[in-house]
This record gives C-alpha cells, structure tokens and sequence, in this order.
DNA sequence: CTGCAAATTTAGGCGAACCTAATATCAAGG
DNA sequence: CCTTGATATTAGGTTCGCCTAAATTTGCAG
C-alpha cells in the first residue's frame, strides 16, 4: 500500500529540501549536509536539524556526519515536484511567451502552488510532453523518470553530427546566451574542431561555425546522430 | 510617490488579512475582529495579534475594541490580490476547463505564488477581461475598481427582463446548482412570477420556467434590461 | 599515530503565525 | 446607573524554519 504521508502535508520548505536532496543523488549516492545548505542558500545547522525531522518524518535515511538519501517515499515526493516543476516550466513557454531562461523562478513559486489536477490540465494542454524546454525529462504521475542517455558535446569526436537533447541547468545569463546561438534542445550540431586540455569546441550549426568553450561544452548533452 | 514597501514583501498571511478586509468594508465601514476571524477561520486573539503587526506597517487603521479599515496602501496591496484571484479564476475557466464552481480554491492558492509578470501575460490572453466568470469585477492594474450597478433578482418587479451580471460568492454546492439552472451572468431572464414576504421568485429563462427562493435570488446580480 | 582543518551537529535564540486561557472593554437592559 | 453578556485584547505557549556560536566528529597529513 502507499504509506504517503498526505502529499499535500509538505510545506514549501520541506518541499525544496526533497528536491534538492533528488538533484544531488542522482544514482542513490548520499548528499552532504553542505551540498544541499549550498544549494538552498541556508546554512549547515539549518540543514541539519530540517534533515532530523525529514528522517524521523520517514522520507530520507539519514548516517550521522555521513550524508542523506531519500526513502522510497521521500523519493516519490521529491519527483512529484520535479514533474510538477518541469510542467509548469514547459506550460509557461508554451502558453504564456515565457522563455527558457525565465521561467526557472516562476515555477519555482507555482510548483509549491499548484494542485495536482492542475498539473494534469496542463500536461494535458501539452499533449503529455516527456521534456521541458530545457530538455530535461518530465517524471510520469506515477513517478517514474527515464533520463535519456546523453554526451555532453565536449565529449563529442570531431567529425560527429549530434541532436542537442538536453540543457543542463544554468543562470538565465548563461541560457540566454545559448538561446543567441541557436544552441538549444532539438539543434543539430557537427563537431569541426576541438583543442585538447579542455580547450574550446568548434562545431557547426544551422550553417553557421560556433566556438564553444569547455564550461559551455559540458552543459550541452547530445545525442550522437551520424560519426564520421 | 509610491511609498509601497516591497511589495512581494508582504507573506501568504498577511496577503489573505488584507484581502479579507477589503472584502469585509465596501465603503469603508470598518471591519471588526471576529468577522476577520470568521471570513479566514482564526481564533479572535490571532486577529488582534496580526491587526496591531498590520497597523504598525501602515496598511491599516486600528481603533481598538472598535474595528479596522484599510489605509491606501493596505488597500492598493487587497486590491492587487483580488485582481490576481479574479484573472486567475477567468485564466482557469478560460484555457484549463475549470468550471466556475471549482475554481476559486485553487485560485486562492495560486494567487500568492504568481509573478506581476504572469498575471499580465494571463490577463493579455484573456483579452484583458474587465469580469472574471462570476461576473465580479477585475481591478485594473493600477488599482481601480468599478462594480458596476446591479440589483439582486429578489428586487426586480414581476415583468423585468435583465441580464444576470453577477453572482455573488458562494459555496460550490449553490455554483453548481445554478450553473444547472443556466443562471450564469450573460443569462437573460424574466420575472414572471414573485411571492410576497420574501417568497420565491419565478423566471423564465432560455425558454424554461425556474422557481428561485429568496437565498439565490438574493444571490443573482441582475442588469435590467426592459420593464413591462 | 597524532593533531589539525574541514564538515557536521548541538545549543540556544528569534520572528511569524497560530493557539487557549485570562482579562479588559463595551453597550444594552433592568 | 450598574450589571452582564458579548466582543476584544493581553498573556503565555507552540511549531516551523531559519540563524550564530560552540561543540563534536572525521579524515588526512605529517
């Protein structure tokens, strides 16, 4: 049976802390207490005592000085506002003239805000999209999440035509700038050069010859399409 | 110049004190303490708390043991609120198949978590409505409102025809009752029948013959459109 | 293997927003 | 005019979620 502990119980913070928890163990490998206080902008005692009421609360396991990890069902919450994140994030573009570099922070409210049968209109609206603007896979309502294989675009030979799939997250600054080149998911990109030592990437897109440094490099994952 | 603090500033709780005075005090008449209590389901000592925060912020008036009333800022923020609520509600109605009966919960949560941003986009796809789907004025921008003139069905005299313009909060329950009944504004009705000492009144509608008790017709906010 | 620096947790506190119980004020009727 | 019941406020307490400062644990380096 689903112990779910009534979803709707979660409050915005705890909300946040699953998440984040989700975002740093992406293959059950446990999270740091200072991971997570960075990455929600708090401080590690904050984090600390949040993380002894989520474990006594049955949603992570939690080794002293170790890390944390989510339970089944802290894991079924956490996705739960992923999918909700990414529908909001997909909608807001779709409908609404939001760009991919914007929308991040509204959902970030909306996501805490919504009920799940508006999450279900609007995935509706969308046709059931498996991806958010930025590529990023949509966990189904019944939580499960398929990530797509993927390479990032440094990993690339040259010579390799690819299918940009994904965009990892960034700041807006970063997005916006990706979206001027045209370097978003569904672009087709060939590998023309590449330095080596983490040097820039040259690649070709929409006719057009792009240098691409290393950190850009990394963020955009593809999906090799024709090698050499 | 606008002296309003931050507006973003203000939490979830104070947002529904401010909304819920402003609902409280059509023409200023001051609100008291356990109706504020009733209207958000709060024990009376949390309303005195939470007025004294409120008037030391500014945005309303206190004269104790005898009642509160906004001041221009606690009403320009009550008036921000209401237009979100109101273009939230006619958004879902409009492009999420909302009925009118089930939309206002959801709104209401909604409403703290939107953007100004996302209520304009919401309100450029509508077309900039001046009504939401309960026929309730929407305040501009700026922080106008007309309520438009209307009379209750229960005072229009047996041969009106009117135009249902509004339909004055309630449960669900009432909503849905109505909306069976097709009285919605934009219905046209005739009175052709209306008992004394606040009996029901009869209406023809869309070629139907209706029977209202006083309640609704109290309820149903009419425009009339020709006398006998 | 010892000691030190970094990471983590514990201790103690604060503000928001709620509550119940006790007190104060008001207004209306005898 | 005074009592009384309703209404409002004050007093005091709780939980959530954060903080800083002070311990504690860990693991690495000499």
């Amino acid at each position: 049976m689903n112990t779910t502990l009534a979803a709707d119980s979660l409050t915005r913070s705890v909300e946040d802390y699953l998440k984040a928890i989700y975002r740093l163990s992406p293959e059950g490998r446990p999270a740091s207490t200072s991971e997570i206080a960075h990455l929600l902008e708090l401080s590690p005692p904050s984090v600390s005592g949040m993380v002894k009421r989520l474990s006594e609360l049955g949603l992570l396991e939690h080794l002293p000085y170790k890390g944390v990890q989510l339970t089944a069902e802290g894991r079924r919450a956490a996705l739960r506002m992923v999918r909700r994140h990414r529908l909001i994030e997909a909608y807001l573009v779709e409908f609404l003239g939001y760009s991919w570099d914007t929308v991040h922070q509204e959902a970030e409210r909306l996501e805490h805000a919504v009920s799940d049968t508006l999450v279900e209109r609007m995935a509706a609206a969308l046709g059931n999209p498996s991806a958010d603007p930025h590529g990023d896979p949509i966990p189904t309502a019944d939580g499960s999440v398929q990530e797509p294989a993927s390479t990032p675009l440094a990993g690339l030979d040259v010579g390799d035509t690819a299918a940009i799939v994904r965009v990892a997250e960034g700041d807006s600054e970063r997005l916006r700038y990706l979206a001027t080149l045209g370097l978003r998911p569904g672009a087709i990109v060939t590998v023309l050069d590449r330095q080596p030592f983490g040097g820039p990437v040259t690649i070709e897109t929409r006719g057009e010859v792009q240098v691409v440094g290393q950190a850009l490099a990394q963020v955009l994952l593809c999906a090799v399409r024709a090698a050499r």
